[in-house]
DNA sequence: AGAAACCCTACCAACCCTATAGGGTTTTAT
DNA sequence: ATAAAACCCTATAGGGTTGGTAGGGTTTCT
């Protein structure tokens, strides 16, 4: 998996709108500004993540752009997933698992690779954006080696219309 | 990280030469015959992996390809790293840590991004081609759960003249 | 009404990916 | 010696992706 420019943008993007969570519509404008991101180009972000039902976004003056859950249930592999694809290092999770099944021969590297996308998807769907947002209250020498992990927290809920699924 | 059709194709040869290792020189044209890949393609991968002193070519008559190493000194992640570059998500490990320290608002991202980084590291730096090629005397309907995990392996040693340092 | 703000499509330059082509050089076998 | 085998190296090229820019259309608030 690689996280283009464009996917970092969308990550520093849902970074912004979950630090103002509850405050209202944001200007794409003041993203822009503040994140220091290309206006235009976030734009066309900011329309993917809304076409994902990730953000939405409020018209007309006094409108801007606003998350359409709380922080902790965004999952930064949602966010990833959308915009630079499959987790996995190569090809996507049943790509592979067909190919171990298939291809005798390579079986034990696609393992590896099955492997590699194992150990990302889980540090990536369990982080949310809560977890990287206002760390006030860590302290700031503290390694995250164990990081407090929230595991009675809420899972989201499938959105009927949700388009583009796509296991990994 | 992303492994490009390229890089497994240089995956696919260097298993087909460590199944081979130890019975001499093998041409490309049989290296591209069994794995099924581009020949002359093939030809340019080699040349890399010849480069960085992964395979050595004998010239001639009788010629052809081999490793300079046993498979079991040669790690994934140093093929992959020469193919299709750094192990990281988003650029490579030294510059992720600097942006973690100079990023401040942005660095909890970031130690995500390491964190992907070093999961994937752990596992690449850890399997040889010798962990892969062969797995005779694995039980068919094994789950790799556990993996034999060779730790008393002895650590390949840093070649001087070795081209193209980097971390990630 | 009018301005604010999102919505959407098109376009574009640069770069990368995946090769292909073809001759040059070195070495071996006879 | 000599021819053939085989690697060595550079050049080229089509197609796709990346990272944007441009500009007008549409909706909605005040």
């Amino acid at each position: 998996m690689k996280i283009s420019q464009k996917g970092l943008y969308a990550l520093q993007a849902m970074m912004m709108l979950a630090r103002h969570y509850n405050q209202g519509a944001i200007r794409i404008r003041d993203i822009a500004y503040e994140e220091v991101l290309p206006e235009k180009f976030l734009e066309l972000i900011l329309l993917e993540l809304k076409n994902a039902r990730i953000v939405e976004s409020v018209r007309g003056a006094k409108g801007g752009y606003q998350l359409r859950r709380p922080p902790s249930e965004i999952r930064l592999s949602e966010i990833i997933r959308l915009i630079d694809g499959p987790l996995a290092p190569f090809g996507d999770a049943e790509q592979l698992r067909s190919l171990i099944d298939s291809d005798l021969e390579h079986r034990a590297l696609y393992k590896v690779f099955m492997e590699v996308r194992n150990a990302a998807a889980k540090i990536l769907e369990h982080t949310t954006l809560a977890d990287i947002v206002n760390p006030k209250f860590v302290k700031t020498g503290k390694r995250l080696g164990k990081k407090t992990h929230e595991d009675a927290r809420v899972l989201p809920m499938v959105v009927p219309g949700n388009p583009r699924r796509r296991e990994d």
